[in-house]
DNA sequence: TTGAATTGTATCAAAAGAGGTTACAAATAG
DNA sequence: CTATTTGTAACCTCTTTTGATACAATTCAA
Protein backbone atom coordinates (compact mmCIF):
# COMPACT_ATOMS: atom_id res chain seq x y z
CA UNK A 1 0.00 0.00 0.00
CA UNK A 2 2.98 2.10 0.26
CA UNK A 3 3.42 3.17 -3.30
CA UNK A 4 1.99 6.54 -3.79
CA UNK A 5 -1.52 6.44 -6.21
CA UNK A 6 -2.31 9.99 -5.66
CA UNK A 7 -1.95 10.77 -9.83
CA UNK A 8 -3.97 8.02 -10.69
CA UNK A 9 -6.62 9.53 -8.17
CA UNK A 10 -6.37 12.70 -9.57
CA UNK A 11 -6.81 12.00 -12.74
CA UNK A 12 -9.76 9.89 -12.05
CA UNK A 13 -11.21 12.31 -9.84
CA UNK A 14 -10.96 15.16 -12.54
CA UNK A 15 -12.32 12.54 -15.00
CA UNK A 16 -15.75 12.69 -13.07
CA UNK A 17 -15.72 16.29 -12.16
CA UNK A 18 -15.47 17.10 -15.95
CA UNK A 19 -17.99 14.82 -17.22
CA UNK A 20 -20.61 16.12 -14.26
CA UNK A 21 -20.02 19.79 -16.21
CA UNK A 22 -21.28 22.42 -13.45
CA UNK A 23 -22.72 20.17 -11.01
CA UNK A 24 -21.12 20.19 -7.69
CA UNK A 25 -19.78 16.91 -7.40
CA UNK A 26 -19.74 15.60 -3.59
CA UNK A 27 -16.57 13.83 -2.13
CA UNK A 28 -18.80 11.08 -0.87
CA UNK A 29 -19.77 10.36 -4.77
CA UNK A 30 -16.30 10.68 -6.20
CA UNK A 31 -15.48 8.32 -3.00
CA UNK A 32 -17.33 5.90 -3.89
CA UNK A 33 -16.27 5.74 -7.94
CA UNK A 34 -12.55 5.58 -6.62
CA UNK A 35 -13.60 2.90 -3.86
CA UNK A 36 -12.08 4.87 -1.09
CA UNK A 37 -12.89 7.27 2.01
CA UNK A 38 -13.85 10.71 1.11
CA UNK A 39 -11.64 12.36 3.23
CA UNK A 40 -9.07 10.71 1.14
CA UNK A 41 -10.91 12.50 -2.19
CA UNK A 42 -11.14 15.43 0.38
CA UNK A 43 -7.27 15.83 1.15
CA UNK A 44 -6.67 15.23 -2.79
CA UNK A 45 -9.34 18.05 -4.03
CA UNK A 46 -7.25 20.32 -1.72
CA UNK A 47 -3.80 19.92 -3.24
CA UNK A 48 -5.80 20.27 -6.68
CA UNK A 49 -7.56 23.85 -5.60
CA UNK A 50 -4.16 25.00 -4.85
CA UNK A 51 -2.97 24.30 -8.25
CA UNK A 52 -6.21 26.25 -9.17
CA UNK A 53 -7.91 23.04 -10.73
CA UNK A 54 -10.66 22.71 -9.12
CA UNK A 55 -13.15 24.98 -7.14
CA UNK A 56 -14.98 23.71 -4.14
CA UNK A 57 -17.71 25.10 -1.92
CA UNK A 58 -18.03 24.89 1.52
CA UNK A 59 -21.67 23.84 3.15
CA UNK A 60 -25.29 22.19 2.41
CA UNK A 61 -25.37 21.86 -1.42
CA UNK A 62 -21.89 22.47 -1.30
CA UNK A 63 -19.29 19.96 -3.48
CA UNK A 64 -16.49 20.44 -6.33
CA UNK A 65 -16.28 21.83 -10.07
CA UNK A 66 -13.59 22.07 -12.49
CA UNK A 67 -11.70 25.47 -12.23
CA UNK A 68 -11.25 25.13 -16.08
CA UNK A 69 -12.36 23.33 -19.36
CA UNK A 70 -11.34 19.66 -19.46
CA UNK A 71 -9.24 20.91 -22.88
CA UNK A 72 -7.35 23.31 -20.71
CA UNK A 73 -6.14 20.96 -17.97
CA UNK A 74 -3.14 19.22 -18.74
CA UNK A 75 -1.94 16.20 -17.00
CA UNK A 76 1.51 17.72 -16.32
CA UNK A 77 -0.63 20.41 -14.46
CA UNK A 78 -1.96 17.67 -12.37
CA UNK A 79 1.21 16.27 -12.02
CA UNK A 80 2.52 19.30 -10.56
CA UNK A 81 -0.14 19.81 -8.39
CA UNK A 82 0.38 16.46 -6.23
CA UNK A 83 3.36 16.09 -3.69
CA UNK A 84 4.52 13.04 -5.53
CA UNK A 85 7.77 11.66 -5.28
CA UNK A 86 10.80 11.70 -7.42
CA UNK A 87 11.55 8.96 -10.09
CA UNK A 88 13.95 7.97 -7.66
CA UNK A 89 15.29 8.72 -4.36
CA UNK A 90 18.86 9.96 -3.52
CA UNK A 91 20.87 8.24 -1.23
CA UNK A 92 19.87 7.77 2.33
CA UNK A 93 22.12 8.41 3.82
CA UNK A 94 24.88 10.99 2.73
CA UNK A 95 27.89 8.92 0.24
CA UNK A 96 31.47 8.52 2.53
CA UNK A 97 32.89 12.36 1.19
CA UNK A 98 36.35 10.81 2.06
CA UNK A 99 35.97 8.69 -1.48
CA UNK A 100 36.03 11.04 -4.52
CA UNK A 101 33.16 9.08 -6.25
CA UNK A 102 31.09 9.71 -2.86
CA UNK A 103 32.01 13.36 -2.86
CA UNK A 104 30.53 13.96 -6.77
CA UNK A 105 27.85 11.41 -6.94
CA UNK A 106 24.93 13.23 -4.95
CA UNK A 107 25.47 16.03 -7.56
CA UNK A 108 25.54 14.29 -10.61
CA UNK A 109 22.08 12.14 -9.02
CA UNK A 110 20.39 14.80 -8.78
CA UNK A 111 20.62 17.11 -12.01
CA UNK A 112 20.22 13.46 -13.57
CA UNK A 113 16.85 13.31 -11.34
CA UNK A 114 15.57 17.32 -12.32
CA UNK A 115 16.65 15.92 -15.95
CA UNK A 116 14.24 12.63 -16.11
CA UNK A 117 11.31 14.93 -14.19
CA UNK A 118 11.17 17.11 -16.80
CA UNK A 119 10.99 14.32 -20.11
CA UNK A 120 8.30 13.00 -17.41
CA UNK A 121 6.39 16.34 -17.43
CA UNK A 122 6.79 16.76 -21.14
CA UNK A 123 4.83 13.41 -21.84
CA UNK A 124 1.83 14.45 -19.37
CA UNK A 125 1.84 17.76 -21.12
CA UNK A 126 0.36 16.47 -24.07
CA UNK A 127 -2.19 15.43 -22.90
CA UNK A 128 -5.23 17.01 -21.41
CA UNK A 129 -8.26 15.92 -19.24
CA UNK A 130 -10.34 16.15 -22.82
CA UNK A 131 -8.10 13.13 -24.28
CA UNK A 132 -8.44 11.16 -20.80
CA UNK A 133 -12.46 11.57 -21.34
CA UNK A 134 -12.13 10.57 -25.08
CA UNK A 135 -9.92 7.48 -24.14
CA UNK A 136 -12.48 6.88 -21.44
CA UNK A 137 -15.52 6.96 -23.70
CA UNK A 138 -14.08 5.22 -26.60
CA UNK A 139 -13.30 2.18 -24.41
CA UNK B 1 12.93 6.24 3.72
CA UNK B 2 10.57 4.38 2.40
CA UNK B 3 11.35 5.94 -1.26
CA UNK B 4 13.40 3.48 -3.22
CA UNK B 5 17.31 4.87 -3.88
CA UNK B 6 18.69 1.64 -4.98
CA UNK B 7 18.76 3.14 -8.40
CA UNK B 8 21.25 5.92 -7.31
CA UNK B 9 23.21 3.26 -4.75
CA UNK B 10 23.32 1.07 -7.78
CA UNK B 11 25.25 4.10 -9.94
CA UNK B 12 27.57 4.97 -7.11
CA UNK B 13 28.29 1.16 -7.14
CA UNK B 14 29.15 1.13 -10.65
CA UNK B 15 31.15 4.35 -10.65
CA UNK B 16 33.49 2.38 -7.92
CA UNK B 17 33.81 -1.03 -10.20
CA UNK B 18 34.66 0.81 -13.26
CA UNK B 19 37.54 2.76 -11.60
CA UNK B 20 38.83 -0.16 -10.16
CA UNK B 21 38.64 -1.91 -13.74
CA UNK B 22 39.74 -5.41 -13.35
CA UNK B 23 40.18 -5.32 -10.03
CA UNK B 24 37.55 -6.76 -7.18
CA UNK B 25 36.16 -4.98 -5.32
CA UNK B 26 34.61 -6.38 -1.90
CA UNK B 27 31.03 -5.06 -0.50
CA UNK B 28 32.79 -3.69 2.38
CA UNK B 29 35.03 -1.16 0.61
CA UNK B 30 31.91 -0.36 -1.80
CA UNK B 31 29.78 -0.24 1.63
CA UNK B 32 32.33 2.19 2.94
CA UNK B 33 32.12 4.93 0.30
CA UNK B 34 27.93 4.57 0.13
CA UNK B 35 28.11 4.76 3.50
CA UNK B 36 25.73 1.69 3.86
CA UNK B 37 25.36 -1.90 5.32
CA UNK B 38 27.68 -4.06 3.13
CA UNK B 39 24.72 -6.64 2.70
CA UNK B 40 22.84 -4.15 1.34
CA UNK B 41 25.52 -3.22 -1.56
CA UNK B 42 25.46 -7.17 -1.99
CA UNK B 43 22.01 -7.39 -2.56
CA UNK B 44 21.87 -4.83 -4.97
CA UNK B 45 25.03 -6.51 -6.51
CA UNK B 46 22.83 -9.89 -7.01
CA UNK B 47 20.45 -7.70 -8.60
CA UNK B 48 22.69 -6.17 -10.92
CA UNK B 49 24.51 -9.24 -11.86
CA UNK B 50 21.18 -11.50 -12.95
CA UNK B 51 21.07 -8.20 -15.60
CA UNK B 52 24.97 -9.15 -16.56
CA UNK B 53 26.27 -6.05 -15.60
CA UNK B 54 28.65 -6.97 -12.98
CA UNK B 55 30.86 -10.41 -12.21
CA UNK B 56 30.71 -11.72 -8.62
CA UNK B 57 33.43 -13.98 -7.16
CA UNK B 58 32.59 -15.90 -3.76
CA UNK B 59 35.63 -17.04 -1.60
CA UNK B 60 38.95 -15.66 -0.36
CA UNK B 61 40.15 -13.10 -2.54
CA UNK B 62 36.35 -12.43 -3.73
CA UNK B 63 35.01 -9.58 -5.12
CA UNK B 64 33.07 -7.88 -8.07
CA UNK B 65 34.04 -6.69 -11.15
CA UNK B 66 31.79 -4.94 -14.20
CA UNK B 67 30.97 -7.53 -16.73
CA UNK B 68 31.61 -4.91 -19.47
CA UNK B 69 33.18 -1.60 -20.59
CA UNK B 70 31.58 1.28 -18.55
CA UNK B 71 31.12 2.77 -22.09
CA UNK B 72 29.04 -0.14 -23.11
CA UNK B 73 26.64 -0.21 -20.01
CA UNK B 74 23.65 2.65 -20.71
CA UNK B 75 22.18 3.98 -17.08
CA UNK B 76 18.57 2.45 -19.03
CA UNK B 77 20.39 -0.97 -18.32
CA UNK B 78 20.49 -0.25 -14.56
CA UNK B 79 17.30 0.89 -14.10
CA UNK B 80 15.75 -1.99 -15.98
CA UNK B 81 18.01 -4.13 -13.79
CA UNK B 82 16.53 -3.18 -10.47
CA UNK B 83 12.85 -3.51 -8.89
CA UNK B 84 12.30 0.08 -9.22
CA UNK B 85 8.32 0.96 -8.84
CA UNK B 86 6.47 2.98 -11.55
CA UNK B 87 6.46 6.49 -11.77
CA UNK B 88 2.48 6.52 -10.34
CA UNK B 89 1.35 3.47 -8.39
CA UNK B 90 -2.17 2.62 -9.68
CA UNK B 91 -5.11 2.35 -7.20
CA UNK B 92 -4.25 0.60 -4.13
CA UNK B 93 -8.18 -0.66 -4.42
CA UNK B 94 -9.65 -1.06 -7.97
CA UNK B 95 -12.35 1.22 -8.62
CA UNK B 96 -16.05 1.00 -8.58
CA UNK B 97 -16.85 -0.89 -11.66
CA UNK B 98 -20.52 0.11 -11.48
CA UNK B 99 -19.20 2.91 -12.74
CA UNK B 100 -18.32 4.22 -16.45
CA UNK B 101 -15.15 5.98 -15.16
CA UNK B 102 -13.94 3.70 -12.53
CA UNK B 103 -14.17 0.59 -15.13
CA UNK B 104 -12.23 2.18 -17.65
CA UNK B 105 -9.96 4.55 -15.86
CA UNK B 106 -7.33 1.87 -14.74
CA UNK B 107 -7.06 0.53 -18.68
CA UNK B 108 -6.01 4.53 -19.66
CA UNK B 109 -3.73 4.98 -16.43
CA UNK B 110 -1.84 1.55 -17.20
CA UNK B 111 -1.01 2.50 -20.74
CA UNK B 112 0.48 5.66 -19.32
CA UNK B 113 2.34 4.53 -16.80
CA UNK B 114 4.38 2.20 -19.54
CA UNK B 115 4.22 5.16 -22.04
CA UNK B 116 5.90 7.17 -19.14
CA UNK B 117 8.42 4.48 -18.48
CA UNK B 118 9.42 4.21 -22.21
CA UNK B 119 10.46 7.84 -21.94
CA UNK B 120 12.36 7.36 -18.54
CA UNK B 121 14.28 4.35 -20.19
CA UNK B 122 14.71 6.97 -23.58
CA UNK B 123 16.42 9.66 -21.52
CA UNK B 124 18.35 7.38 -19.80
CA UNK B 125 19.57 5.41 -22.55
CA UNK B 126 21.53 8.29 -23.66
CA UNK B 127 24.21 8.30 -20.92
CA UNK B 128 26.58 5.51 -20.44
CA UNK B 129 28.56 4.43 -17.15
CA UNK B 130 31.65 6.55 -19.19
CA UNK B 131 29.63 9.67 -19.18
CA UNK B 132 28.81 9.15 -15.17
CA UNK B 133 32.63 9.02 -14.77
CA UNK B 134 33.64 11.61 -16.90
CA UNK B 135 30.94 13.83 -14.83
CA UNK B 136 32.26 13.27 -11.56
CA UNK B 137 36.09 13.60 -12.63
CA UNK B 138 35.30 16.52 -14.42
CA UNK B 139 33.49 18.03 -10.88
C1' DT C 1 -33.44 31.04 13.06
C1' DT C 2 -32.90 26.47 13.39
C1' DG C 3 -31.29 22.23 11.42
C1' DA C 4 -29.24 19.36 7.97
C1' DA C 5 -25.51 18.83 4.84
C1' DT C 6 -20.93 19.39 3.38
C1' DT C 7 -16.08 20.74 3.25
C1' DG C 8 -11.61 21.23 5.69
C1' DT C 9 -8.54 19.39 8.82
C1' DA C 10 -6.59 17.20 12.86
C1' DT C 11 -5.59 12.88 14.77
C1' DC C 12 -4.95 8.11 14.99
C1' DA C 13 -4.54 3.29 13.34
C1' DA C 14 -3.22 -0.15 9.93
C1' DA C 15 -0.45 -1.89 6.10
C1' DA C 16 3.44 -2.02 3.24
C1' DG C 17 8.08 -0.91 1.86
C1' DA C 18 12.96 0.33 2.45
C1' DG C 19 17.05 0.02 4.69
C1' DG C 20 19.93 -1.70 8.42
C1' DT C 21 21.72 -5.60 11.12
C1' DT C 22 22.92 -10.23 12.53
C1' DA C 23 23.74 -14.82 11.42
C1' DC C 24 25.35 -18.44 8.86
C1' DA C 25 25.99 -21.72 4.86
C1' DA C 26 28.77 -22.21 0.69
C1' DA C 27 32.71 -21.32 -1.89
C1' DT C 28 37.53 -20.30 -2.63
C1' DA C 29 42.47 -18.95 -2.16
C1' DG C 30 46.58 -19.99 -0.03
C1' DC D 1 42.70 -26.69 7.11
C1' DT D 2 41.75 -21.83 7.83
C1' DA D 3 40.64 -17.28 6.86
C1' DT D 4 37.96 -14.61 3.80
C1' DT D 5 34.17 -13.39 1.14
C1' DT D 6 29.72 -13.74 -1.20
C1' DG D 7 24.70 -15.03 -1.04
C1' DT D 8 20.71 -15.09 1.46
C1' DA D 9 17.42 -15.60 5.11
C1' DA D 10 15.39 -13.59 9.09
C1' DC D 11 14.21 -9.87 11.82
C1' DC D 12 13.78 -5.00 13.40
C1' DT D 13 12.83 -0.17 12.90
C1' DC D 14 11.51 3.87 10.55
C1' DT D 15 8.84 6.16 7.15
C1' DT D 16 5.09 6.71 3.98
C1' DT D 17 0.59 5.90 2.34
C1' DT D 18 -3.96 4.95 3.00
C1' DG D 19 -8.12 4.40 5.71
C1' DA D 20 -11.09 5.93 9.50
C1' DT D 21 -13.23 8.86 13.12
C1' DA D 22 -14.28 13.17 14.89
C1' DC D 23 -15.53 17.76 14.80
C1' DA D 24 -15.45 22.87 13.76
C1' DA D 25 -16.85 26.09 10.17
C1' DT D 26 -19.82 27.13 6.54
C1' DT D 27 -23.90 27.27 3.80
C1' DC D 28 -28.53 26.39 2.19
C1' DA D 29 -33.39 25.86 2.95
C1' DA D 30 -37.47 25.50 5.37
Amino acid sequence: MAANSQFAVAVHVLTILAKSGEERVKSDYIAGSVNTNPVVIRRLLSNLQEAALVVSQVGAAGGTTLAKQPKDIRLSEVYKALPCGEVFALHSKEPNQDCPVGRNMAAFLCGLQKEIDKSIEEKLRQYTLRDVIEHIDGA
